[in-house]
DNA sequence: GTGTAATGCTATTGG
DNA sequence: AGCATTACAC
């Protein structure tokens, strides 16, 4: 591993050896009846408490149940909620294990367990800590629309052709240098990195990546890769960071470890170096993640990070069939890289896989539907017993209008959550720029909408003066007289206006509670009013689902749920230990960051009395909101009899009496992307074997020869995958056996000619520490702060700046100022810059430092 | 600046 | 086929 061999966190990891693995490790308090439950491995994986514990979980072996039996054992033997720390794959895993846990202990107590996913979890932490790394703690999570669309700015503002430097592509290349904790300093300085740009003919990557999060910084803004990065630069600057959290989680757990990728695995690597309890769970056989970033090495590797550590394999199979769990099998022995293991049931063999022909991919949507009609008939199964798995969301159609037609209730899982609808999203950015106006997604978003005549000219306008001084559009908003915009006075004037409304909602943060406020500022706003003169059954819809919104807002205020439970902690109150002496704020101004950051109206000391803060207010419940999933919207009623729809993805950690696999063809699954290497190959048939082992009782599988896409037909062959499986395993279906040419596309395949060995993609970037040295950060920090609270910036050492002294800017660089007009605090100065050329600055706003 | 019609591009997988 | 962006008329 280059790169976590070339970090030296060794050097910083305070290694308090924890004691050898201990001989006293028969607990005392535990209650019987639960370890009853386990299986020798099983039990023996949960007792075993002291230093690093890797789990194998094979598919369907209680891998859960262990886990959940475990951090209760954990309680039990004294230790204390707070200092466990559970990292799972979604929000719901979370909650319901919590749940679980707080069965089996108190739920007082397993409410204090710090269990999430790794974003939310260190979404939280980097609140508390955000000011150290220069971010403010009100700072915003840009979710992947955000993200996108800064980059199709930044394109436009370099002038680069977006058929070429696709944004999808651009920001993957971000994302996944992000997650081998390359910045994007460090980026520019890659060699590999800007080889292969370059070679791709998209050599401007790395400009892009720097403008992106410089954007993203300015904005007080992270996206989703920052929150893990920033985690790790917070851990690697500031140790005495690193030993708080080390001391803290004293225990750590992580749930699919085989999908972390090198930025989490490095996180978790730093949290556990001082105790090293750590255990992971995983299988190397589900590892289906790659495409972002997930390395299938850091479990195969765990053994070579802790040599002592004791490896516990669950081999059993409880959820299956005897057909079920040999014909994934038979398919997962076809890959190279595993750890060894059998995974085995004793439970009855039960039917063969039915593997069922369509012509067409509705028509295999009719064919599904009627067998889950069949199967609910003969074997008098409720209709939630059933799961429609496919590879891609697009399948999901022709499978809706079967089950619709057929009178099959079913819901869709994954697509388009709640939070990413149009008018949700719109409300929430009214909500994010009233907590963070620096938020220029949010701005750009709701700036004119509703209409409010604020074109596209007047944002260019902006933009370009924000450009120019480098500064973000709020300050140029709330600043326009000081800047020649040329934007006429009626303009000028809905600007303010849109100014005015915003900073009044700011104002009542802390006056009003969340859901006051959200409705205040969907009714002030004009959404509200936009939504409802529309009565169209989509407008109706839209209408409904703001309406939605505000009621998760009721709910969040009255009981403080917002879909992601981590204790409140009395030590995570944000840290305000200012860095640098705190900068004035001019009188106008309230200093929101502060306020953000100190919550004056909640409870003086919450480690007094324990109880959490009376009011519930908005940026709590915005705190995590992207971070919600589809899944994650507990209203969905979970217990409604219907057939469940979803990817293959999305269907990790479920399991279903009946699982239904279709689109089995080639060129879908596996995937046309994944055909180039003998790597992507192996994920889609881990892929593959993800989705067979969802299965109790039975799995169908389907394929078509031909389907829809983008409008056309296209003939189809059947999946690779299929005669992978055992025949012994296979039934066809009547329909599934051609009576002219048996087995037509079977036996007989020719071999894939790209399908050449690996790609080596596993790159030998160097990581170039120091991408945000300490003092660095205490310069930014200024920036950032005073942004996020609109006030002016301290730049009264500007006041002896005369004409032909040398200065530095942050982005244009150095330069000798060529004249000064005007007077302080509103003077301008004409700098000649070495490299970009004559600019005028405000003092105000540049961040000027004199050179000589 | 706004709204609509025509065009063109796209569909792995997801927190 | 569906969605997003662009072109063009008001």
């Amino acid at each position: 591993m280059t790169w976590a061999k070339s970090i030296n966190f060794e050097s910083l990891i305070q290694h308090t050896r924890r004691p050898t693995v201990s001989d006293k490790s028969t607990p005392t308090t535990v209650k019987s009846n639960y370890l009853d439950e386990l299986n020798e491995i099983q039990r023996q994986a949960v007792l075993c408490i002291d230093g690093p514990v890797m789990i194998v979980a094979g598919a369907g072996s209680g891998k859960t149940r262990v886990l959940t039996y475990r951090i209760a054992h954990l309680l039990q033997s004294g230790v204390d909620a707070f200092n466990i720390l559970a990292l799972t794959f979604t929000n719901k895993a979370a909650r319901e294990m919590k749940e679980r846990i707080g069965k089996i202990v108190s739920e007082g107590e397993s409410r204090n367990l710090w269990m999430g996913t790794f974003h939310s979890v260190f979404a939280r932490i980097l609140r508390a800590e955000a000011t150290k790394i220069g971010y403010p703690a009100n700072f915003t999570i840009y979710d992947t629309d955000d993200s996108k669309s800064l980059i199709k700015t930044i394109l436009k503002e370099l002038g680069l052709d977006e058929k070429i430097y696709k944004p999808n592509l651009v920001y993957s290349r971000i994302s996944s240098a992000k997650n081998n904790l390359i910045g994007s300093k460090a980026y520019l300085h890659d060699k590999s990195a800007n080889e292969e740009d370059r070679l791709s003919g998209k050599p401007k990557i790395g400009e892009i990546y720097e403008r992106y999060a410089r954007r993203c910084f300015k904005a007080g803004a992270m996206d989703f890769d920052d929150l893990l990065f920033n985690t790790n630069i917070l851990l690697r600057d500031f140790p005495e960071a690193l030993y708080k959290y080390q001391d803290k989680f004293r225990h750590i757990l992580v749930d699919e470890y085989q999908d972390t990728n090198f930025s989490q695995y490095v996180i978790v690597k730093q949290l556990a170096a001082r105790f090293e309890n750590i255990c992971v769970v995983g299988d190397d056989a589900q590892s289906i993640y790659s495409f972002r970033g997930a390395n299938i090495q850091n479990i195969l590797n765990f053994e070579k990070d802790y040599p002592d550590m004791k490896t516990f394999k669950l081999e059993q199979n409880y959820r299956s069939t005897q057909n079920i769990v040999k014909a994934a099998n038979s398919v997962i022995a076809k890959n190279k890289d595993q750890i060894d293991k059998k995974v085995w049931t004793s439970n009855a063999d039960g039917d063969r896989i039915l593997l069922m022909k369509a012509n067409s991919d509705n028509e295999e949507g009719q064919i599904v539907a009627r067998s889950i009609f069949e199967t609910k008939m003969n074997k008098q199964a409720p209709n939630k017993a059933f799961a429609i798995l496919y590879r891609t969301n697009a399948q999901s159609r022709a499978m809706e209008e079967a089950l619709r037609r057929m009178n099959i209730p079913y819901r869709i899982y994954g697509g388009l959550s709640f939070y990413q609808r149009k008018e949700v999203k719109d409300l929430l950015a009214y909500f994010r720029l009233a907590i963070n106006p620096s938020d220029e997604e949010a701005l750009k978003r709701v700036i004119n909408y509703p209409a409010r005549g604020i074109g596209d000219t007047t944002i260019q306008k902006i933009s370009l003066a924000a450009a120019d001084h480098d500064i973000s559009l709020w300050t140029i908003l709330e600043n326009m007289g000081d800047f020649n915009l040329e934007i006429n006075t009626g303009t000028t004037n809905r600007l303010s206006e849109f100014v005015v409304m915003i900073k009044n909602f700011t104002a009542m943060i802390f006056s009003l509670n969340a859901y006051d406020l959200g409705m205040n500022i969907a009714n002030s706003c004009g959404l509200l009013r936009e939504l409802y003169t529309d009565k169209s059954p989509e407008g109706v819809s839209r209408y409904e689902n703001v309406q939605e919104l505000l009621n998760g807002l009721k709910e969040f205020s009255d009981s403080g749920n917002n879909g992601i439970e981590l204790p409140e902690d009395a030590d995570m109150v944000p840290d305000t230990t200012p860095l640098v002496v705190p900068m004035p704020v001019s009188a106008a101004e309230p200093d929101l960051l502060s306020a953000l950051a100190e919550e004056p109206d909640a409870d003086e000391n919450p480690a007094d009395t324990g109880a959490k803060p009376a009011v519930k207010r908005l940026p709590e419940f915005m705190q995590d909101i992207a971070l919600l999933t589809d899944s994650d919207s507990k209203k969905a009623k979970e217990n409604a009899d219907q057939v469940s729809l979803m990817t293959i993805h999305a269907a990790k950690g479920l399991e279903f009496p009946y699982v239904y696999i279709v689109g089995l063809e080639e060129n879908l699954f596996p995937s046309q992307m994944a055909l180039n290497s003998r790597t992507e190959l192996e994920e889609e048939r881990r892929l593959f074997y993800v989705a067979i082992t969802r299965a109790e009782k039975q799995a169908f599988m389907s394929y078509a020869t031909s389907r829809y896409r983008w409008g056309n037909l296209i003939n189809c062959e059947p999946s690779r995958f299929i005669e992978e499986i055992e025949a012994e395993f296979i039934e066809f279906a009547p329909s599934a056996m051609p009576s002219g040419t048996p087995r037509q596309g079977f036996g007989i395949r020719q071999k894939n000619a790209t399908d050449v060995s690996n790609r080596n993609k596993t790159g030998e970037d160097v990581y170039t520490p120091a991408t945000a040295p300490v003092k660095k950060n205490l310069v930014k920090l200024n920036t950032a702060v005073k942004q996020s609270t609109g006030a002016v910036y301290d730049n009264s050492h500007l006041k002896k700046l005369t004409v032909g002294m040398q200065v530095e800017h942050e982005r244009f660089g150095t330069g000798i100022v060529s004249a000064i007009e005007g007077e302080f605090p509103n003077n301008k100065a004409t700098v000649e810059f070495d490299t970009v050329g004559q600019k005028q600055l405000l003092l105000k706003f540049a961040k000027l430092s004199i050179l000589s």
